[in-house]
DNA sequence: ACTAACGGTAAGTGATGACTAACGCACTTC
DNA sequence: GAAGTGCGTTAGTCATCACTTACCGTTAGT
């Protein structure tokens, strides 16, 4: 959850989403170098949003459904609490007692 | 959706999806002072995240739906691709030439 | 009007982290 | 087996940012 806080991480995230990739095609079209990148999807797999598979010298990086899937049901709690709260403040006319 | 990186403010979220609360009730049940809950606010809001509503001299923060609804949209939008990838991954066999 | 409570702002500090350069390791091909 | 390619790792630097202290504006109560 925290490792989509950087802005370079994201971009990474979305690009494996759109299709797996290797690292160093990933740095290839990225203005940050190939350590960085290694480092980005450390971070990534750490969190679980990711997983590697190795494909001879190289390593394919690919999302991993599970990790997404834990934000999704993170939102989708605390969605459904506040849209409950904020139809409950709407509807409220105006509270003289608070 | 960077807003969200910073674990303290992850904190201020979810207290505000419970509940709405005013800024000094979120300082008195953390562990920071009082003007880093009110920085951090600032920050949610302006990721329109969280509303604010003057209620006297104080100020009552809440979820704002949009916010989240967003959040949903770009992770449901990621999903769909990275599963469709995923699964097309996992049916292919064993590609042997590569 | 004066005072007290609530909250946003400014300035300054410390720590986290993103990045590059240099190195070492595994796998492949000649 | 030797050279080459693709990655991960380490050390070090620099910027970003979260936090506190002090201050000021705003609103409610006496």
């Amino acid at each position: 959850m925290a490792a989509l806080g950087d802005p370079t991480r994201r971009e990474i995230f979305e690009r494996l989403a759109a299709a797996p990739s290797s690292v160093g095609a990933l740095a290839a079209n990225l203005p940050v170098s190939r350590p960085a990148v290694s480092q980005h999807l450390r971070v990534l797999k750490e969190a679980g949003l990711v997983s590697e598979t190795p494909d001879g010298a190289r390593r394919v990086y690919r999302i991993d459904p599970r990790g997404i899937g834990a934000m999704r049901d993170w939102l989708d709690q605390h969605w459904d609490r506040a849209l409950a709260a904020f139809k409950d403040f709407v509807e409220t006319p105006e509270d003289p007692a608070e």
